[in-house]
DNA sequence: GGTGGAGCACTTTTT
DNA sequence: GTGCTCCACC
């Protein structure tokens, strides 16, 4: 994390990193800063427009991390903040380090010296611990991760005899950090979406889970920002010490932000409010005057429910002026929807921060001219967008090419084909990547890979600490050092095995309850008595004695040699040495990787407040290996050969996406696409296979819409390898990778054209979208869909406009045809829009169906 | 209390 | 096809 400094531009002394060492140097420097040359010239605007609320909208590759991080020594050489006085918030760690990084180089040792650059959730874990007491918490809380949050509500759904068949811990868990992500707290839950869980008692779990929470001593990660923004609501005096301080604000990929971030943000960049001013007035409502059209989704549960207390804007009282925050996005490029994000804190960004200026980058120094040309004009389709022309001045370079292949495994051979290729004409492996939008798809290519000799690397995957063997030690780890951590205790009191089992487990929880101790103290005081079984309470009493003694050492050896005194004693090593299966060896590496990455800190406790926030495995850039990775992971990142498989209608747009947002979701894939499309900087290959398996049955799958949407001028359609076979069939009509052969390289097949035709003339918004499609396609998604149903299913879910858009066609019905619809029974055709049909059911009434799901009767 | 087999659900994306 | 959970048996 620390970097070793680099060659430093401008010398700074040692030590004290203050401004006027770097600005009295970087004034020297004739012509202004040196650090600002070489910028264009809304980049050096961004970087120098200083006071008041700032929008960067950066497109894909227009130098973001540079503007920031520039932005940050400008701040710094003009003197006009110290580095504790600015906040600097990312969202991933990957992000922030790179940034305190780049700092390094540019500024020497004066990153030391930036203690409130990191993410959203360890900035605000952080200032949790400083005054956790008024959170109810103690200041060496735990981070519970996922897992812990589960298994706890698993027991809260147990004693509200719950069914967690029906009603599983997994998806209260899922409602709860949703709630968070929109800030709301347990009394602010919608009563509606309260209700909507266990027979109404979805609240009381949330309430409840809160409650046992500062119990153990523990935060999950939404509470990280949560209580962060009910600390600052409720001490009004310890917020505006935190707004004296912040004297400059920088966001990162403020597209991701959700709700919580938002009010988080917007809490500290208000400038510190007059003694007596009622805090609500800080914060402006946002539901009040959200726009309707902007949320087209009927019902949409992404509508953020804010906080009550929220009093609306210009309710009268004049507004606190906004401080100086830079916000940095790119509208583009919010792939996070689905988890809480919210693009309208960016589109509306001008409006929550008044007198805002808005700077948009838009040269791009990354990819050539077709594949910028073809992203650009994907991402053109989608409507809710701000809006940015990206160009370059790089060469067109070559096509973006598009290649069908007969099914998945054939894809990826013929991915494995081309980088050889690649590889013999002397690229650098570590310069191609495949991105694929769902990670199963990656085990194709692991496997083709494999046979091939061909080194790779996943990134992302499971998260180093959420391996079982890292949680195990670090459960034993969280217990030593907080006795009250009974979801810790809990884990590893029979691991390994040590005939400690539920009966053992249960009968200490009752004692536990009844005496209101944690489990540990309630294990100590059950081995005094004689409720358990010789061989349990014998068992239990050696474990006691163990975390007695190893408290006491923790007193006076080092957490590193702790660690390794523990993992040893406690059997825990052994387990695994004894353990025969093949991935024993990894798990004894990983721990020993755990005991080395735990030098770092200082002490356990610091180990412990980090961990589960900062450790993520640093993908080790060790050898020339290919990069797998999903397209989420992918950003932030560029790669000189990017191949794009799995373009198909269900995988890509995901199935998934579109039916839980509809429009929205197809919106988010589009942004997805385009991603992908701008991660390339000379190469972009996109692949679409005619079969695919899933869930182990092999479907017929339909080309991805976003093909139609990539210009042809751009474009280059390759050989397809196995030949033709796939119909345009499954109800969707055609498409002009139906055929490749007639397709050739010329957009000339009447599909194409009709596509056109239709764009052009297609601003008809389907207003009243598809009342039908939740009843219509219910049916068919229960039960194991066969491929014919999974492929009809594809486009029906959207709007009416993009179904007519994919497939062109002009309806083969005519007014009083008689139908029949699987569903509805007969009816007549009252009413044709495209491949839209109205019609009258004779029993149903009148729906609007697609064409394609009723057959002349 | 531990182990192994059978049946099940599942496939986005993650700080 | 796989990985997980649950249940029955040891």
């Amino acid at each position: 994390m620390t970097e070793p400094s680099k060659q430093p531009i401008h010398g700074v002394p040692e030590h004290q990193p203050v401004a006027g060492g770097i600005a009295a140097r970087a004034r020297a420097a004739a012509g202004g800063p040196q650090y600002l040359s070489g910028l264009n010239p809304e980049q050096r605007e961004a970087v120098e427009t200083l006071d008041g609320p700032v929008l960067v909208l950066a497109g894909a590759g227009t130098g973001k991390t540079r503007v920031l991080t520039t932005r940050i020594a400008h701040i710094l050489s003009q003197g006009r903040a110290r580095p504790p006085e600015i906040l600097s918030v990312t969202f991933t760690n990957k992000a922030a380090r790179e940034m305190k990084l780049r700092l390094g180089q540019m500024l020497g040792q004066a990153v030391e010296g930036m203690p409130w650059l990191g993410t959203f959730h360890s900035i605000g874990g952080r200032i949790l611990r400083v005054h956790a007491e008024l959170v109810q918490l103690k200041s060496n809380f735990t981070v519970l991760d996922v897992d812990d949050q589960v298994r706890l509500l698993k027991q809260l759904l147990q004693a509200e005899g719950i069914d967690d068949k029906r009603w599983p811990a997994r998806m209260m868990a899922g409602l709860i950090d949703g709630w968070k992500n929109r800030g709301l707290m347990p009394s602010q839950v919608p009563a509606g979406e309260a209700a909507s869980f266990g027979n109404g008692k979805g609240g009381k779990i949330y309430a409840t889970y809160q409650e046992r929470l500062k119990i153990l001593n523990a935060a999950d990660f939404g509470d990280l920002l949560l209580e962060n923004i009910r600390l600052f609501r409720e001490n009004p005096d310890v917020l505006r010490g935190y707004q004296n301080r912040f004297k400059f604000i920088l966001v990162d990929e403020y597209q991701d932000t959700n709700v919580a971030q938002y009010l988080w943000l917007r809490l500290l960049s208000q400038a510190p409010s007059r003694p007596g001013l009622p805090l609500s007035a800080v914060i402006p409502g946002r539901l009040e005057e959200a726009n309707p059209e902007s949320r087209d989704q009927e019902g949409s549960s992404r509508e953020s429910g804010l906080a009550p207390d929220s009093a609306p804007r210009n309710d009268g009282s004049p507004q606190p002026p906004t401080r100086n925050i830079c916000c940095v996005g790119d509208d583009d490029q919010s792939i996070y929807g689905w988890r809480g994000a919210e693009v309208d804190n960016i589109l509306r960004f001008e409006h929550d921060f008044p007198g805002a200026k808005v700077i948009r980058l838009e040269r791009n120094y990354r990819s050539t001219g077709h594949i910028l040309a073809a992203a650009s004009h994907l991402i053109a389709h989608n409507e809710g967008r701000l809006g940015k022309t990206l160009r370059t001045e790089d060469v067109d370079g070559e096509k973006v090419t598009v290649t069908g292949s007969w099914d998945s495994e054939e894809e990826a051979r013929a991915i494995g084909e081309e980088i050889e290729e690649l590889q013999r004409a002397g690229e650098n492996l570590n310069d191609v990547a495949i991105l694929v939008r769902a990670s199963f798809q990656m085990r194709e290519f692991e496997d083709r890979f494999v046979t091939l000799g061909l080194s790779y690397r996943v990134i992302g995957g499971p998260r180093f600490y959420e391996r079982a063997e890292i949680r195990d030690a670090l459960a034993y780890l969280r217990t030593i050092n907080s006795p009250a951590d009974d979801l810790a205790f809990e884990r590893i009191v029979n691991v390994p095995k040590r005939g400690l089992g539920d009966a053992t487990v249960q009968m200490l929880h009752d004692h536990a309850r009844k005496r209101r101790i944690p489990l540990f103290e309630a294990a100590r005081a059950v081995v005094e008595t004689d409720e358990l079984k010789p061989k349990a309470r014998g068992s239990l009493r050696d474990l006691v004695m163990q975390f007695d003694r190893w408290r006491a050492q923790s007193e006076v050896t080092s957490h590193t040699e702790l660690a390794e005194i523990v993992l040893d004693e406690s059997g825990y090593t052994e387990m695994w040495q004894k353990d025969r299966s093949a991935d024993a060896a990894g798990r004894l590496e990983n721990l020993k990787e755990l005991v080395r990455s735990m030098e770092e800190f200082e002490n356990l406790q610091g180990f412990l407040e980090h961990i589960s926030l900062v450790m993520d495995r640093d993908g080790d850039a060790g050898d020339e290996a290919v990069s797998l990775m999903t397209l989420h992971s992918a950003k932030g990142l560029e790669f000189d050969n990017v191949f794009l498989p799995g373009w198909e209608e269900g995988l890509f747009p995901s199935q998934r996406t579109l039916d839980e947002q509809g429009r929205a979701g197809l919106e988010e894939e589009r942004r997805l696409a385009h991603v992908g499309l701008t991660r390339a900087r000379r190469r972009a290959k996109i692949y679409f296979a005619t079969n695919r398996r899933i869930h182990g049955t092999w479907s017929t799958t339909i080309p991805s819409r976003f093909l139609d949407e990539l210009p042809a001028h751009n474009v280059e359609i390759t050989e397809s390898k196995g030949g033709s076979g796939w119909g345009g069939s499954g109800g969707y009509g055609a498409s002009r990778f139906d055929n490749l052969e007639s397709f050739g390289s010329s957009y000339s097949t009447p599909g194409w054209q009709r596509a056109q035709a239709n764009r052009r003339g297609g601003q008809n918004r389907g207003g009243s979208g598809f009342e039908e499609r939740q009843s219509s396609f219910s049916g068919s998604r229960s039960g194991t869909s066969g491929g014919f149903g999974q492929a009809r299913r594809g486009p029906m879910v959207i709007e009416g406009e993009l179904v007519a858009k994919s497939t062109g066609t002009v309806s083969e019905f005519s007014l009083d045809d008689r139908v029949f619809h699987q569903k509805f029974g007969y009816g007549h055709v009252v009413r044709i829009d495209g491949n839209k049909l109205t019609i009258a059911f004779e029993k149903a009434g009148e729906k609007k169906v697609v064409d394609s799901f009723v057959e002349r009767a």
